[in-house]
DNA sequence: GTCTATAGCTAGATAGAC
DNA sequence: GTCTATCTAGCTATAGAC
């Protein structure tokens, strides 16, 4: 057994930088291949199914992060609803290179990605949702005004992202994420 | 001279689809004749350029539909801000599908389409600003509070857009447009 | 103005040496 | 575990017939 040129964590965040920059038609196996330090052959052992597999181990992380980060945070049972938030926009922020970095479900959500990564790509949003209701629950809001809030929050993220990527400028998403904080606290 | 199988303003309009739908690199030569009913080496007698001057023109397509339909009724001297906020929102939701259809700047906004074509996306997603800006004046709102509305409101149609098409809810979509139009009617 | 044919290249993927 | 070499299919693009 010779030893990894590179860890699996290691490649797997390198390749996340690709993919959510370039997006699935415009990330090529050996562009991938190459931030690891690899050649594109190389890649066929760690992920037999090819670049599908690749991609949905890619993902399978992104979401991973999320769910450590994010939303099993601001569905804890201790702390306060004040805490958990600012936590997990933090780490929103950090997920996001504060505004540096696309979201890797819209680098995947164009049609050829969609149809691969559709499904999981949705079922991680509700996720989303359901995280940023429980919050808003958890401030004392009614169920409503917590659901609405929870897709507000999620629709600045997502537009906020798109712009401060257009404009190339961050502080137009950290100054979103601020936003979305004053709309818990209430304003 | 042999007769167009199919108009420039239609072949635009059908290429103007797949772009949006699949981004830059996702469309091959291929598919944007096929929508148009011709042969790929056809496309290379409408455009000489190739792939990068075709996706010019129909980004200059599209750009002028924002000028004509959004823009300018938007900063038109006469008729009250209301109409002319209800008739820009309601070209928008048309320009949109009501959700159903990608925005071709997002769709252009990986690195790829990002490097030919940033410049320009940039430079009418401000122009975009603007005349959002102008209509907050226009409804009475301070120059902030006007800049800030126009910024919200494209960081809402933006991410709107992402999640309607994520989800295949364009409820999403049609009620976020409706949100921005009470920000400015003061809630 | 559109077509067939094809050049030249790069993509994803596989075989087998080391 | 990584590599070189190679296959096939798709890509952008061009040449030239009709």
């Amino acid at each position: 057994m010779r030893p990894q040129k590179i860890s699996d964590q290691e490649l797997t965040v390198n390749m996340l930088e690709i993919l959510r920059s370039r997006g699935y038609d415009g990330s090529s196996l050996n562009d991938l291949a190459l931030v690891g330090g690899l050649k594109k052959a190389s890649l066929y052992h760690r992920y037999p199914g090819g670049k599908e597999t690749l991609v949905q181990s890619v993902l399978d992380h992104f979401t991973g992060e999320f769910e450590h980060r994010v939303f099993s945070v601001l569905t804890a049972k201790k702390k306060k609803p004040k805490k958990k938030l600012t936590a997990a926009l933090r780490s929103i922020a950090l997920i996001y290179d504060n505004g540096g970095a696309n979201c890797l479900y819209r680098a995947l959500s164009m049609q050829s990605g969609m149809e691969i990564f559709g499904a999981q790509i949705r079922e991680n949003c509700q996720k989303w949702l359901k995280s940023f209701e429980h919050i808003g629950k958890d401030f004392g809001f009614k169920k409503k005004k917590s659901k609405l809030l929870a897709l507000e929050s999620l629709i600045k993220i997502q537009g906020s992202l798109v712009l401060s990527n257009i404009f190339g400028d961050r502080k137009l998403f950290i100054e979103t994420l601020n936003d979305i904080k004053n709309s818990y606290l209430g304003n």
